[in-house]
DNA sequence: GATGAATGAGAATTCATTCAT
DNA sequence: GATGAATGAATTCTCATTCAT
């Protein structure tokens, strides 16, 4: 890995090529829930996309720009992902706004497990990233609030950092241990009276 | 990486031999700190050590062997570190006590985030490493619960897990995001109060 | 290539380290002289030189720096050749010394031509090699001077510069052109005359 | 590169696709110039020259052959830049004449260096190329010769052959070592006086 | 005439591991 | 116990060239 641009080489002009740039991001997503346990190669990403390694590089001009597109794909993703369950349960009320966040966090680590915990870890630490994923983070947490109809502005910085992320931790903890508690009722309950008490918090007591 | 054996080659009787394991895992431990971007490798290592590559290999079989091994050693002093300041706060009381734990969530991060990053990363899937962090969570949360006199059997398997993990997750990712925040006292003192309404929910309400 | 340190990675400390060395030298050059047409590769280097791939990049980091190395060993082969035969001739006088020094530019062509071509092609431009180059031709039209009695303090730079290289300049073009050309002893004593005409020049004009 | 042509693909009649082969030409020029450390590349070449890679093909059967076609055409280019200077010189007499051709020697050195340089290593090993280049210093031999008013036929091959080049490879040499010698008056004097002093002794000695 | 997406053989480089000394 | 030279399979990446549109 030579030079590191931060983005893609080519923005695709042709339809066919947004065609092929799927496919690479799904085939490199397969290999992993295929359970592959050796480690990510390009050669196998353009195989397993069908199409040929030139192209790939055609289009990254390296494999951590690969991955770092990847990644901000994936936080896109699940940043739409919540805020639909938000919307969708946000008639429903408060309870049931915390519990659709609550399952939605628990719900794709089956499936989507390990292209994250790979993505995460080579470029988790790649300021675009991480920074795209706070940002991501924060309107979620928005979101939520004004679903619950709680005033942002109310809500202290450090507040607002841990309300979601008090949950998210444990629910990755339990993911890599102990993963049936992912798939417990006990543990959901648990977590949404700890997020509901969170945001009750928030109400009563003025923030700093 | 052809064999994998459990454990450690040899279990080092002399004090020179001690010295130089030592060597190797510091040195492991100091490429990371140093913050060098490339990836790890074994001929690093053992140059960083001060040892030849040959004698790396003659204390582990493998590359894989190695990392367990210093995982299992980051786990294990980060379990002592826990259980001191916890003795060390008891006398103080359950505010205290809690306060404690979440410094020490809060501080070794500076120092020590890179090598457990890459080990959690590297052998953060392997069983016996998992279950090795797990089951010290486990004593410490164990302890913790001792010290402000809580009886660990009313505790229900969930909320005992959750205990610790709903502040350790927003430390990391504070750490990543927000650097600042660590030095923020608003910070610390929106985790204690939610480690303190943790523990005082444990009393109040029977578990399930 | 991604990085280029100056220089080789290890100084051998084994003695066949030191044969190691030399086998990859030779084999490059011989590569050249078999008259592959197709670009030197650094896996038919190591074929050839009878050891693996991953042995020459034990001893250079990468192919420019083999190529570095090649080039200042092949300047100090062709200097040191330059000083011998200017001592060889000396006692028979100025004459000879001219023709020695005309003939051992015209020598080696045959025989060592391809390498050449192709390392100062290379990495002839690197600061490194050129004023090496730059030096060895000082050294040798010092020494040439002072085999033929002249006072090297009373040439002018200019002319100093001149002395070797408008003979270096026709040979070089000769071979590449006019091959039969350096077999033509019209042509050597063309150029002997040429450069007895400057010795001579040097002394009865004073410099500038 | 499979296929190898002798020439290019299509004359252009129209005057856009004359235009189009200047870009390419002149891109490729650029490159070099620009100081791009890396070597060329018919993508790179394309994209510098406004035209799709496909247009580049349309024109050149292989990246040979475009290289091939640009050397010539510097061939050409500095033939009549030296045959202008001498007719331009020619009135005021053979010292005036040197001078020029020194001069031009000198000049082009700065802003053409690079692009002939890297077509004379990739191209000028092919007998049309270096026999082109032969020719034309012939030409502008003889031009030279009949200027000065030396009948060429009384001079012998190697004379006529050493003539300009005895001049220009120390000016080479001089471009890459010691720049500023080349704008320094003792060096150009030092030229003329050679150059003079051999026209002068291609008129006294018979040619052997 | 022109475009640019796609190809794939081939080249450079890495690094865990072995073994003779 | 210790050394460090040597290995080579595996991986990343390049670039001349083709061809459907």
């Amino acid at each position: 890995m030579r030079k590191d641009p931060e983005s893609m080489r080519k923005s695709p002009r042709q339809s066919r090529a947004q065609q092929t740039l799927d496919d690479i991001f799904e085939a490199t997503a397969r290999i992993f829930e295929a359970g592959t346990p050796a480690p990510l190669n390009t050669n196998k990403v353009a195989e397993r996309a069908g199409v040929s390694i030139g192209t790939l590089y055609y289009y990254f001009p390296n494999k951590q720009t690969l991955l770092r597109a990847m990644a901000l794909r994936e936080i896109k993703r699940q940043e739409a992902r919540f805020l639909a369950c938000i919307a969708a349960a946000r008639p429903e009320g408060r309870y049931a706004v915390a519990r659709a966040v609550v399952r939605e966090a628990m719900a794709p680590l089956n499936g989507r497990k390990e292209v994250r915990r790979y993505l995460m870890v080579q470029v988790g630490l790649e300021p675009v990233v991480h920074q795209s994923l706070y940002a991501a983070l924060n309107r979620v947490t928005d979101n939520l609030l004004e679903a619950v109809e709680i005033d942002p502005v109310i809500v202290s910085p450090e507040r607002h950092f841990l309300l979601l992320r008090a949950m998210l931790g444990p629910v990755r903890a339990a993911a890599l241990n102990v993963p049936q508690m992912l798939a417990s009722p006990a543990f959901e309950n648990e977590l949404v009276t700890q997020f509901v008490a969170q945001l009750t918090a928030l109400q009563s007591e003025p923030p700093r």
